[in-house]
DNA sequence: TTGAAAGCGCTAACAT
DNA sequence: ATGTTAGCGCTTTCAA
């Protein structure tokens, strides 16, 4: 029953048994929808407020059959990359009216499998796939047949689409951009560090970076390329097995930032200094990147950008206005010059 | 209507239409409820498979009045100490079968404000703050009054609780052990930089160092210190300015690892060597603080177990098994020796 | 302008 | 062992 007071489980039908109206009028004042006299939308608003009355979004979700939640899937958010990443969702989410329900796979697919069993569709209407390496591509199409709207948001083959629909950056562009600047600095013996199989994740941009350093006429063997996985440690191993083997390169490519922080102790620990005996440049320009000392040089990709198009393709797909083979594109790769490069002399 | 074959929107009754029982059945079958047949456990079993059916957690939640997700209110996720916390409280809400919804409240009260308003008690059954400045305590025990569990799950004062269910750790300890590595390291012009007021978040913290400096008859000055905020740019800012005020410095503490390694940066900035010319020592141990170079020296606290322990007094406050009163205290923070403190000679 | 009835998908309580 | 009834809190018809 309605008390005078406030009643911190008021439901609407509380509010309304107070106001004297229905629950249907009360409905309608709160979401502004229909028409309500002044005066009755006045008392509605005053008991909603004295009773402390808030509307229960499980109920709303179940009744509109939609969720109030978007999931995001990633695999560690212990990776500075996805903190980024995430803010970026979470606020663009907010101006949908959506919370952020947050999965981190490390290292589980079962994990993941189970999330998105359990959520996809249920707790969240759509489902914002950020993970890099081990993308689940078969169940993300089997939720996806399932009418439940996927987006991968980091998607790096432009020119490959996933058959989901995806946001993508020019990662070849990057890579090209990286290495055009350590051979503008005159670098001839260069090394290379991907944090992928050479056709995995970072395919694209170890692509770029070869197409210029084939183009500058610099002989390339897999002497002085490691592929390895894409960590801050593994970074430090690779460059201290490549540097060993290797101590005449004068510049290291490194296909993305978290390794290649690594690579940058490595080579602090074997001695070599940063730029002077060595130029390190890499690509995605996350927080960490501009915080060590020398300062990564690396090609900025729009990560926060990103996020927003995959938020909002997200919402396109399930307002009907997208379809799977959408490919969204964003801003090109832009190199920004720090410490952790110097023209060879 | 039901079908043969698979459905994508395949609710109970699809499958109780189709395994020719009750819903109820289904019900008590998927959730191992009940007694059940084998011959009818294993017919429905087979439908829901065939169908592709999954239970709507919305509507489950709605029904038994428990959300299937617990609410993370942090300041801003980009800080490393938080995607430590998140993915710790992740893994461990896993184990109570809750998703994590994560709100970004970062220079936004309003945001923390609509985001409780909207998800406490509704979306959320209960609310973890790993907030560390800004607490909006007044709201969380607005929530509370509705009988809505709030944890506060980093809170620094074990001595003064908050009025608020929390999981605390040994601030001050955490100071002194700080404090005292310097002092055995044989330092007497030891500076400080505090991320926060002087009896603001880290007073705790800068008590403890305060305590050991000062039982070590060293001589502290307010020319020593600054009061600044917990991020890295007004560490390394913060720095800058003592270090050009008082170049005599043999050590600084610092309240925080962010800072810290903001403050590394500055001594390197002005020519500093560290730890031969300055030594820094902090406090939390977060990911970045061994990937520096030099690798910080730190008191490492139990971030880990905070997060764990919080939410599992989330649960407890939930089963009503805790009280406002209640305060849960964690491991002993521990001394982690790297390469930014060295003996003084 | 307002209200009554129906039902979202599920489970608790009580039959049978 | 299985089914029926009722209802979670809300919104969507549709009627008054």
């Amino acid at each position: 029953m309605s008390s005078k007071l406030f009643n911190p489980a008021a439901t609407i039908k509380d509010v309304a048994a107070q106001a004297g109206v229905s629950v249907m009028t009360v409905s309608n004042v709160l979401r502004g929808r229909g028409r309500v006299s002044e005066e009755t939308r006045r008392r509605v608003l005053e008991t909603a407020e004295r009773q402390g009355y808030r509307p229960n979004l499980t109920a709303r979700a179940l009744v509109e059959r939609k969720a109030p939640t978007l999931a995001l899937m990633l695999s560690c958010i212990t990776n500075p990359f996805y903190p980024e990443f995430a803010l970026a969702a979470n606020l663009q989410a907010l101006k949908h009216e959506r919370h952020l329900l947050v999965c981190n796979t490390d290292h589980e697919p079962d994990r993941g499998t189970g999330f998105l069993e359990q959520v996809a569709g249920s707790l969240s209407d759509g489902v914002l796939v950020a993970n890099n390496a081990d993308l689940p591509i078969d169940e993300l199409r089997a939720l996806q047949e399932r009418g439940i709207p996927v987006v991968i948001s980091v998607w790096e083959r432009p020119d490959e689409p996933p058959g989901i629909p995806c946001v993508t950056f020019d990662s070849e562009g990057a890579g090209r951009l990286a290495a055009q600047h350590l051979v503008e600095y005159g670098h001839r013996r260069i090394g290379a560090i991907v944090g992928s199989p050479k056709h995995g994740i970072h395919g694209g941009r170890y692509a770029g970076f070869r197409e210029v350093v084939r183009a500058a006429k610099i002989r390339q063997s897999t002497a002085d390329e490691r592929f390895t996985e894409d960590s801050f440690e593994h970074g430090y191993e690779a460059a201290k097995d490549l540097l060993s083997a290797r101590p005449d390169l004068t510049a290291i490519f490194v296909s993305n930032d978290l390794p290649a922080l690594g690579v940058l102790n490595a080579a602090s620990d074997l001695g070599f200094s940063v730029p002077g005996g060595l130029s390190v440049v890499s690509i995605t320009d996350i927080i960490p990147a501009r915080q060590s000392r020398p300062g990564l040089t690396t090609v900025a990709i729009p990560t926060a950008e990103m996020a927003e198009k995959g938020v909002n393709l997200l919402v396109e797909l399930m307002a009907g206005r997208a379809t799977e083979a959408t490919v969204v594109h964003t801003s090109a790769p832009k190199l920004v010059v720090r410490g952790s490069t110097a023209r060879l002399r």
